[in-house]
DNA sequence: CAACAGTTTAGAATTATTATAATGTAGATT
DNA sequence: AATCTACATTATAATAATTCTAAACTGTTG
């Protein structure tokens, strides 16, 4: 979406009615330079720290999912726990680091393609994702039991 | 695990007294020639088709952690709503047919190996896996509405 | 500005999972 | 073999995440 505010104009093309909680939503999740991942809980978290007035859990479902339906927010599984959603819709990777639980995009630099060689009859490939997994290195560590 | 039934000396091994809830989840997870995918639902759902015998909810949460807490099951994360267990629990890679929502396994040969360029100070690879999410192939067929 | 369809809302319902506390049991001890 | 004890199982309650519901509200169209 746009670097600017109007949102409206933008939310009315997806024939969504730019409601003020949308648009509030907008603003936090598309008004910034860099794509960022969230969980509903966070976003819940950050509405109430930025606004007077609150919007409805169920609100900040409904309209997570809509802007998810028309592909301005994707969703990521990385543990079962916790669901995160990507305002970067693109195709693309992800290092997950297993100590902070955090999140990193990968640009197309940072892995090379991906070559598949099996095939699905009657299938076609929508995504390949590759999901990399890091911990702290630990092991010059020594444990007392 | 082995391919014979003497699930309860293995149970024995891993600390984990054999039980004969544990070792007739052993029967059911691990007495068959290839790995698989389920669900807890689906596991529950297994038991009791086969058995006269109820084992509780309970129990099945706490011995499918247990298993994979010992590496005998791996979690596996596609979609939020649901959760995988995979009794093949090396590092490998799955297809994902979106029609049918079922998980396919990948063998070393069928992607090739992952070239990773970046790296996290600090950090180690712990796995990395790819998801390569198929979907019936209908660039042909219309739509009336 | 009236009417309507789409939206928001609080709270109930649902689903998946974990916690609890009483009862049961495998394996060691006598 | 009877008993003991720590670990397991169980039914149920509790919790957490998400979806449903039905009433109230609000953009938009005419």
């Amino acid at each position: 979406m746009a670097k600017n505010c109007n949102f409206i104009e933008k939310l009315r093309e997806l024939g969504l009615r730019p409601t003020k909680q949308r648009v509030k939503m907008c603003e936090l999740l598309f008004n910034r330079e860099k794509t960022f991942h969230f969980t509903i809980n966070d976003l819940v978290k950050m509405i109430s720290e930025e606004m007077n007035e609150k919007i409805s859990l169920a609100t900040v479902y409904n309209t997570v999912h809509a802007f998810e339906k028309k592909g301005y927010l994707k969703e990521i599984s990385i543990n079962s726990d916790k669901s995160y959603f990507d305002t970067n819709t693109s195709v693309h990777h992800h290092f997950y680091d297993e100590d902070t639980n955090e999140l990193i995009d990968c640009d197309e630099n940072d892995i090379d393609p991906v070559n598949i060689k099996k095939s699905i009859t009657g299938k076609k490939i929508n995504s390949v994702e590759v999901l990399v997994k890091v911990a702290s290195d630990n092991q010059n560590q020594k444990k007392f039991n």
